[in-house]
DNA sequence: GATGAATGAGCGTTCATTCAT
DNA sequence: AATGAATGAACGCTCATTCAT
């Protein structure tokens, strides 16, 4: 176990603190909108605290939207049904997915709405992170495909595009709704989804 | 047909020439870096001729958006190929919409990793205006889906979902690699979203 | 003669109000107490405007501090009285030098009590600048003292130390009224300077 | 002998080593990079403690300032040789000065070319002790050269004056390589400095 | 109509100073 | 007495917008 001085408790405790009243900002005012003075007044703190714990605004940013999505991530792992059957196991993750999603709402908004934090160029550091928590995430689901495709519950199908493309279909409910395009609460969606991944469009004649 | 005074015809050129400007410069510097002194600049114009034409900065982005979308949407209907049946009209329609996207790259980087136009609040104008762009889009590709659902070449699915879905993995396809997820050239995705699409990736046992 | 347009004209103008103000700022605050700010409510100008002519502050103030020097410099030159023998000369030179010293002493205040401008790096530009600048002024200096010795009217002294030394006599006397230790006009320390310059304290007896 | 409590000494002590700590920090990184961050850190003391022992920033730095000029002229006047006849006295303590300065010459460096301690509107307490601490020194210099006058060795020159000008003459050497003019060590110039003040520059002729 | 010089509100950041512990 | 986290005024700089020419 990590033995922390009361001081470093503290310290994380205020950097929480700040990273979320980052994500608070961003959810209410987008990326754009994110002023430090904003975020400051938002986590009840002078502009120059902020600059105690973070280096500039794009650090506090960066790290904010990183542990956002992070938790969001650990969450997904934490809650994978790795005792269930493939196609169960895989029910259970897209259901998960969308109550994470639902409850993330605010923060994702803006992500994908108007997040310019992935753009960053081959070589940036922040940018890389991201990429590479992405990319973690990517394998995570891919072994869940992988899974049915071993158990010949799957057609050979190539796991990593199919993760993206289903990761793709999940977050496009939620941008549907963030655009304002349908209102129907966006767990319904579920079921949609999953229907169309598994089992695709074409009518199977004769079956 | 419309008659259009001499004035008439050299705004709408103005216009346009200024649209298409802004819409290199966020091509060339996104949306954060596209300043009225850039789009100016691009455009051959001195900054105060811009206010002539548009009423603010919002304004000339939003319309440079706005038609960036539309005239690649109408590509889009231009060559829908009606005279082929369902399977083959959706095949050449989600060729082409992989040709038309690779073209329009620099253009569609900003507007997917950027964008913040779409995030108007309900009432806003403009944020109508390119949520009923979209939403006709969308109609149209569900029209394309309902044509091999009436040939009982798809199974029942719901068309707008559906249109909705394969809109998604495109643009994702297209995403995946701005992002630098992927580095693979984006036309070969083509077959892999279709197969996808169309059949699912569940295994039909004993077929 | 170098045609300018009106613009360039009015350009150039605009530049030299702008480091006129920033001397009387600099003449009356000091070099650490000149801001942008200050600058713009002097010259009667909005903070802006700096930038159009300038391209950050540090620009500004070498600008300024380098043009005052080459003014009072070129000054120097203009004012040299090659038609009069060595002596006659070189009494005319640091009278000179008294006359434009005081005409200039708000800004030569701050330049002499405060100056970080010549401090620059080797290397930087500005920095070189400046001393390239006060070098060409001690090497005319040099010229003047060296026909004195080529006439036989000297010893045979280092003509470039012993300018320096001058030139620092002379700067010397007005710091010492810059620095309040002394209340005199400075005019007056122009025999005195001459005199201790020319023979020296040692008693020539016998002579 | 002053009795000091065991409190007064540690006082005592701590204001020394701030100040002290404070004047490697203007040797290092100038005037303008003095921070009280930096001094509190140079002294292994919390920036809060600073203020215990300095009512503000600049009381500190003018303390620094004051003393290291201070124990400069200390040594200067500890140096010198009352023993020796006049002009030998004067040839050394020239030397001696030079050895001093260039023993300083960090902390020198930021003095001469940035130090706004001796711009002090007249009347401000701090601008007068320095400005008597300087006029103390340059009265014990005139000492020297009076004792010259009156021994005869010296034309009847006014000591106040001369005493000012070789000042002058000295810290100039030192500002010529600070300001990177020449690049020769600075104790040579000691005996080309003497030479022009005590023989001046005109030739003797027939002497 | 077209220009571009001028504007000034607003931003990110620094740092001397305070004060609860 | 000593600390150092917190403060907020002040700075340099940007850029959308205006308006006299």
């Amino acid at each position: 176990m990590a033995v922390m001085t009361k001081e470093a408790v503290l310290k994380e405790y205020r950097i929480r603190e700040l990273m979320e009243a980052a994500r608070r900002v961003i959810g209410r005012h987008g990326f754009e909108g994110t002023t430090i003075d904003r975020v400051a007044e938002e986590a009840h703190v002078a502009k120059g605290t902020i600059y105690l714990y973070f280096s500039n605004k794009e650090d506090l940013l960066h790290a904010a939207v990183f542990e956002g999505l992070r938790s969001m991530i650990d969450e997904t792992r934490r809650s994978d049904r790795t005792d269930l059957p493939p196609l169960e196991r895989l029910r259970a993750f897209v259901k998960g997915q969308f109550e994470i999603q639902s409850s993330n709402q605010d923060f994702l908004k803006a992500f994908f709405l108007e997040s310019k934090f992935v753009t960053f160029e081959p070589g940036d550091e922040r940018g890389e992170a991201l990429r590479s928590l992405y990319t973690e995430h990517l394998d995570f689901v891919a072994t869940i495909l992988d899974s049915a495709v071993r158990a010949h519950l799957f057609r050979s199908i190539d796991p990593q595009f199919c993760a993206y493309m289903l990761t793709e279909m999940m977050t496009g409910c939620l941008r549907r709704r963030l655009l304002g395009l349908v209102e129907t609460p966006i767990r319904e969606d579920a079921e949609l989804v999953l229907d169309l991944f598994l089992r695709g469009t074409v009518a199977t004649h004769g079956a």
